[in-house]
DNA sequence: GCATAATGCAAGCAGTCACTTGCATTACGG
DNA sequence: CCGTAATGCAAGTGACTGCTTGCATTATGC
């Protein structure tokens, strides 16, 4: 009975149950068995399943490779970086986007942390802005610019994970961009 | 009393309820109350919550708008109906595609009627393939041509349902081929 | 018109959920 | 070494869940 619970450990596991079964679906019981702690002991540090939640995501995804992303001003080069770090967060936590994207509107509870975390959303279209007001992206609304890019990504990298397809390839990042910037027709 | 329920009704009932709440999250007594049927009815009918789904699931999203997608020999065409399609859907019943893959995984017991519905996508992949033949669309699996059409799409439609950015502009299809198509660079 | 079968209704059952409480135990600070 | 505060433990609360049951009511098929 240590004196501090691994908090660490707690917020990883926080995360790792909600990528699995939703907000909804995860439950404090088995949030505290898995990182264990004793169940009443979140509920008297974090006042409530949704309180313990707002911690862990801030404490958890502040500092997400999406956060890291900045302009070098080379275009080719923070695609890549752009790409590389979605594909990271997506192998550390799971579709974490998505979830908050969609849990968000359920879950006020949450909202908070939530958009906290999704504020990196911004840095990404200052990243689109900049190469639209160089010239070298089609000027364009920066959110459809944006999805664009990460909508592939994310799509497949789901439906990966789903089982659906029995064979799927890696993600070819490379080839993502050129289709991005030069399209798919031949 | 009516003697036969109206099942058209129910089962729109079903399919919102699930998009709005998931699958765990909505309850059979909501979906008894908001159809006006009785909740012992929908177990005498259908034997269980799944049972429900799994009948509403084939039921009523069989003959979404996706499953009229069909090869006419012109791509732009093709793709035009296959984006107008998926927006349908999504307006129709919300992203019932991300639903059921996300959820796929976690209720085995729905997952016969979501794969039955997701066998649409199997349409979408002969028609990818049909244009990498005839030479005007990349050559790779297509999955990654699919999830580079669809993806976009859905992630942007996701985004503005998610009230996180304040003003999103409509989704701009043309646009979205043309980048799709030729590129985004400039 | 009458038997039949599907429905409505009300109550309830067992399990699970978030959350609480009282008390013993532990580890750290002074 | 001792007081304090965070933790573990066990039990429990009320609300809600999927699901069941017994009985009255209704509409349809013959």
């Amino acid at each position: 009975m240590p004196r501090t619970i691994d908090e660490a450990k707690l917020f990883e596991v926080v995360i790792n149950e909600w990528m699995a079964h939703g907000y909804g679906g995860c439950t404090t019981r088995d949030i505290a068995n898995i990182a264990g702690v004793n169940e009443a002991t979140l509920f008297r540090r974090y006042g409530s399943k949704a309180g313990l939640f707002t911690r862990a995501i801030d404490h958890q995804l502040a500092d997400t490779p999406l956060a890291l992303v900045c302009i070098s001003g080379d275009l080719s080069t923070d695609l890549l970086a752009l790409a590389e770090a979605y594909m990271d967060t997506y192998r550390l936590y799971g579709d974490v986007v998505f979830r908050a994207v969609q849990e968000l509107p359920r879950y006020p509870e949450v909202r908070e942390a939530a958009s906290h975390f999704l504020g990196n959303i911004q840095k990404m279209v200052q990243l689109v802005l900049y190469y639209q007001q160089k010239g070298l992206l089609r000027v364009e609304h920066p959110l459809l610019t944006l999805t664009a890019f990460i909508g592939p990504i994310a799509t497949f990298l789901m439906f990966a994970r789903s089982g659906l397809s029995p064979e799927m390839p890696p993600f070819d990042v490379g080839s993502h961009i050129s289709g991005f910037l030069h399209g798919r027709a031949e």
